[in-house]
RNA sequence: GGCGACGUAGCCAAGUGGUAAGGCAAGGGUCUGCAAAACCCUCAUUCCCCGGUUCGAAUCCGGGCGUCGCCU
């Protein structure tokens, strides 16, 4: 009979507020390894945008789910949970302590609560379905839904068209509505045991730092890596180009917008962006919230929340 | 000093006699495989100020103040 594994650490919070710095050194004083849980730093070739560690930092403590996918791919907080489990399931092997770090709250909701295993939806389906909609409207395809699936009908906005296409590509593809999937296995069913710790600071000052840190990446060479990403044949359309910066930098790039104006609008994504995760996170259980003012003066006093 | 234009929310802005569009920003929220995404809600008892005309004024008239432009 062994002892039961540590719990998992956690370090989450809004961008820009030093989960990175708190999670690298957590990992060296526990004899632990970062699993990434944000929903960008997945892709190769996104570096400085989404301040993502140094080979430095990563040739200190080992990191996962850096670097996994190419920016043309699609990645899911399913496929992330997936990997991530995996990831946390070898460093405990190793007799080592898991520590997740990141923003992206689907994907550590995914991860911590453990997400329904639904098939993976269909591309031709998915084709079809996205026929529909330019031709038929989205009121149209709500209605099906509400059918098909009335459960999950009743329950999005008829403007989601997103979540509206998805619920009914899972039906479509899968025969059984999404609902019950969820049913089936709900957010809590498969916990994982985790110290969750949630950096945050006042609105003001983190929208100070957002607009700092910009800056900062783009004296680093931020333009240069979205030319060269555009380059290498990338297309602006690509999933790893909805990141914040990448997008707005795309359009400097191409001559739409100057520099200047790029940077003031990749500011203001970042902050609204911000303030949807601190909306996230503040109903999210079981969060230990530390001031990031004094985290990074005392980030000792942190190792025994742990 | 004279002449002209303008003055509507934090910003941009529509409205020219019938009871304040819209956009941005801001704030709040939703979220089960695009989540740094997508979607939703809130946000001017009042239109620079004072007086007048009118049943009724952001809209018309007079005066004041301010901004800008041109002239001297």
């Amino acid at each position: 009979m062994s002892l039961p594994d540590p719990p998992v650490v956690v370090v989450l919070g809004p961008t820009a507020t030093g989960k990175s710095a708190l999670g690298l050194f957590l990992a060296e004083r526990l004899g632990g390894e970062i699993v990434n849980a944000d929903a960008l730093q997945v892709y190769r070739g996104l570096d400085i945008g989404t301040a993502k560690p140094t080979a430095e930092e990563r040739a200190r403590v080992p990191h996962h789910l850096v670097d996994v996918i190419e920016p043309s791919e699609r990645f899911s907080a399913g496929e992330f949970a997936r990997r991530a489990r995996a990831a946390i399931t070898g460093i405990r092997a190793r007799g080592r302590r898991p520590v997740v770090v990141g923003g992206s709250g689907l994907y550590l909701r995914a991860l911590l609560e453990g997400i329904s295993p639904i098939p993976p939806g269909d591309h031709e389906v998915r084709r079809r379905l996205l026929g529909r909609l330019e031709g038929e409207g989205l009121a149209t395809l709500h209605e099906e839904l509400r059918r098909r699936d009335p459960a999950t009908a009743a329950r999005l906005l008829p403007g989601d068209g997103q979540r509206i296409l998805r619920a009914l590509e899972v039906v479509e593809s899968s025969g059984t509505p999404l609902s019950e999937w969820i049913a089936r296995r709900p957010y809590g069913r498969e916990r994982l045991r985790a110290v969750r710790l949630g950096l945050t600071l006042p609105r003001a000052l983190l929208y100070d730092a957002i607009e700092r840190r910009v800056a900062r990446m783009v004296e680093r060479g931020w333009v240069e890596e979205v030319r060269r990403l555009l380059s290498r044949g990338l297309s602006p359309a690509a999933p790893a180009f909805q990141a914040i910066g990448y997008r707005q930098l795309a359009r400097h790039a191409v001559g739409d917008w100057s520099l200047e104006r790029a940077q003031e609008e990749t500011v203001g994504a970042t902050r609204r962006f911000a303030k949807r995760q601190q909306t996230w996170f503040r109903k999210e259980p079981d969060i230990l919230w530390l001031d990031a003012r004094e985290v990074e003066r005392e980030p000792a006093t942190v190792i025994e929340l742990c």
